[in-house]
DNA sequence: TGTACATCAGTGAACGCGCGTTCACTGATGTAC
DNA sequence: TGTACATCAGTGAACGCGCGTTCACTGATGTAC
């Protein structure tokens, strides 16, 4: 049944650029074969060609698509969180939760993908789409901090994301171990988040 | 010219366990072969098996050396800054340097590895390795904590790790970007370490 | 509005390639005498 | 100490497999009349 509406051919686009969104972000981008993609998005491989150049292209596009919806949620999060006077709080208790911990594929592709494009070249698509999106996120971040100053606060801000990404990139390589939950408590405490009530939750299955 | 002496063959798999600890760290674990690491090693790829069980097997033991190194760098980088009353700016220093960050191959195997550790397998057995690396770098960074209390002390480290292992991963993933040396500088800051006399170093070539 | 046909989104086989792992082989090492 | 031979570290071809990418094909879509 080839040849689809125009409409489902760019909806299938999207079930592409999503699916890998949230599968680069789980398995890295050597951990995902572009068949896999295609399968997550209900198609078969030989049509990947006819979306995206390379899977490059698609890494890329996924990158950009993961930190839009990272970024709409912070603002989100900062939103509800100004209302009861702790926007930053809301912000990092959300980011450092066992929930967050336990689905990279939807949390923050700044602490999933590091590592993935930091090995990449220097001219792959990918690396300056992350750049972009982890300065957006920076930029949200330095409307937390309360000193008003804002070269300080983009200071404060770029400190404060290193605590929570390096936080997060450690507790995920050490989950099922008691050091991970040590790492989300240590830094939600320094960043002025209030202790979880519970205990983390558990990880992936 | 095979069958080498007992001690040549000893010393093979010593080359391949360095070239193991630096290649992964470079690339990943996935973006290293088998036939690269015994290249590396100055050997053909064939001969692996007699010495590993496994791909897998390998990078454990990398892992684990890699870690030994660290911490015996930690422990001697802390001396050193202790004898002008700043050993945990001394580590700090260093770890956060331009020099760490071009070199990933020779640097701390906990923000190297952390990724790929975190989508290896619950059983796979460079997990055990690396949470055992891990813990051993917390417990020398909590002998440079002020407070003195063992408790609060070790919760300071994790913090303080966090902040260090995020700041050289994005460091890593925005080299380049002018963002990368913003996340070193704020780091060292919060840290209490000295700002870099000089700007940090370029990225790799 | 109805018909005829060109377009092209998706399919699935195929391409060359590199992967992790196995294995028959080689010849210097190490040992038994 | 010297000789004869078994051992085994390392070699390189080969295994089946999955990869990224290409391409001939299909048939519903969309368009021209």
């Amino acid at each position: 049944m080839p040849r689809v509406t125009k409409e489902q051919a760019g909806r299938n686009r999207s079930a592409i650029t999503e699916a890998s969104a949230r599968l680069f972000r789980e398995r890295g981008l050597k951990g995902v074969s572009v068949a896999d993609l295609m399968a997550a998005a209900g198609l078969t491989h030989g049509g990947f060609y006819g979306h995206f150049d390379s899977k490059d292209a698609v890494a890329a596009e996924a990158c950009a698509a993961a930190f839009e919806r990272s970024a709409r949620r912070w603002r989100k999060r900062l939103c509800a969180g100004a209302r009861r006077g702790a926007a930053k709080a809301a912000l990092v208790e959300g980011y450092l939760s066992g929930r967050s911990r336990a689905r990279p594929g939807t949390s923050c592709p700044a602490a999933a993908l590091a590592a993935d494009v930091a090995r990449e070249a220097h001219d792959a698509p990918i690396r300056a789409t992350y750049a972009a999106g982890v300065a957006g996120l920076l930029e949200i971040l330095a409307t937390a901090q309360p000193s008003g100053d804002a070269a300080a606060d983009r200071h404060a801000a770029a400190a404060d994301f290193a605590v929570m990404v390096g936080a997060m990139v450690l507790a995920r390589a050490t989950a099922g171990h008691p050091l991970s939950d040590e790492f989300l408590r240590a830094a939600r405490e320094r960043l002025g988040a209030p202790p979880a009530r519970s205990a983390p939750q558990r990880m992936e299955p």
